[in-house]
DNA sequence: CGCAAAATAGAACGATCGTTCGTTTCATTG
DNA sequence: CAATGAAACGAACGATCGTTCTATTTTGCG
């Protein structure tokens, strides 16, 4: 049972059988798909290509999943199991608040930077299927609305121990923080630009003192007595 | 001449001569183009389909450009001369400054976000070719790089005008604005959240504040003594 | 081992892609 | 009007795409 709320349900084999050759392979012809999606794009996943990588005729690697669109489905699912394995799960174990929203951010910081060859396949895929309707947008949709949900979590339980102010906006912080990631991302791959960790981690500095207790809260014009 | 340093340069046709047949059909493909770039991307633009928008044969869309490259290079041509027009020069006649500032970033808001129906090529673009080298991403990469420098000077300007604090960091600045607009455009494009206007709205005039002259300094950890 | 089921291969399909080429239509000018 | 060059067409190319179908091989189990 995973955590974040649309995480993959428990597969059909039962876990403690060996597994099967077919799953096994399954599992490598997956592993060659995330690998083409993040350098590719979910939409440059082609069956042909992957069938070389994974040294299978096309038929072979078809039969895995029934339909182009259901590959990309499982590598969509493949990348939030592993995102919640290296972001996420171990996170959770920091202490509640401040601690564990910053090993979070961390966390996403290295996924996201780390992958200067491989990519992040939720703000990929976020622009390559921001208007297209279909299957496989709601299933990233999903996945990455779990992902800001946990995060919004975690801001929420820093409000609550007191380690961010009382009056914080939870939604409004999680903006900044993934605009944070975004502009990293697009800096760090696209630029190329050799600074961008440390303009990201001082921003994010700069947004927790921001959000601290004892900070002055942004001024607000004409703002009502209360 | 355009006051962004890679502008295009002047097309080769006089601009008195009155336009000859085919420059205008060619602009009537790359208007065809443009929208079509926008919903699928750079990589989505499809010859085939642009002859059936524009009503003519695949041959003659083709004999335009040369190449399917060419035409990409084409449409990110045409895209950076709007952006100027729609983004950049109107807030140049904005007094120096933080009201110059302020608007290039309102009309960047609304370059991002009232293209629900469009899309930035610059965004969409700069995810498609970040790991595929070519002229392509060249061409895209000397764009943006064109407009953040245009940025940097501006917020430069607001510094020396005594508008931001004297110590800004005008990169790590325009690296938190940008990561505003991403984050915006992943938001509504692809989220479609409608309160995120507000939230980007409220997220600069905090960075102002932070960067305004008077505010305090992000406290640095063992500050050395001056 | 033997048998049934699962897994993979192989060939073929229709569609679409970018591109080439020869021809034809059109616009412009002498 | 006639001639010249530009512009657009239409057919065809080889390649690749996702998909379907039928064999063949491999696996797992009694």
């Amino acid at each position: 049972m995973s955590h974040l709320p649309t995480a993959t349900a428990a597969r059909t084999v039962s876990p403690t059988r060996p597994q099967q050759k077919g799953q096994q392979t399954r599992a490598a012809i997956l592993e060659a798909a995330l690998a083409q999606a993040s350098h590719m794009g979910l939409e440059g996943l082609s069956i042909g290509a992957l069938a070389d990588a994974a040294q299978m005729s096309k038929s072979g690697v078809f039969a895995h999943f029934g339909s182009r669109e259901e590959l990309q489905i499982s590598v969509i699912r493949e990348y939030h199991t592993r995102f919640e394995e290296e972001v996420f799960f171990p996170s959770m174990s920091e202490a509640r608040g401040l601690p564990r929203l910053r090993s979070l951010f961390e966390r996403w910081i290295h996924r996201v930077s780390k992958e200067l060859d491989s990519g992040c396949i939720y703000i990929s895929g976020a622009v390559e299927f921001d208007d297209r309707p279909g299957p496989v947008r709601d299933a990233l949709a999903d996945m990455v609305r779990a992902w800001h949900g946990a995060l919004r979590r975690a801001i929420q339980i820093a409000i609550d121990e007191g380690h961010l102010r009382a009056d914080t906006d939870a939604l409004q912080m999680l903006f900044e923080m993934h605009g944070l990631i975004l502009a990293l991302h697009h800096d760090a791959r696209f630029l190329r630009d050799p600074g961008v960790l440390d303009r990201v981690r001082g921003a994010f500095a700069r947004l927790l003192t921001h959000y601290q207790p004892g900070a002055a809260a942004t001024r607000r014009r004409a703002s009502p007595k209360p």
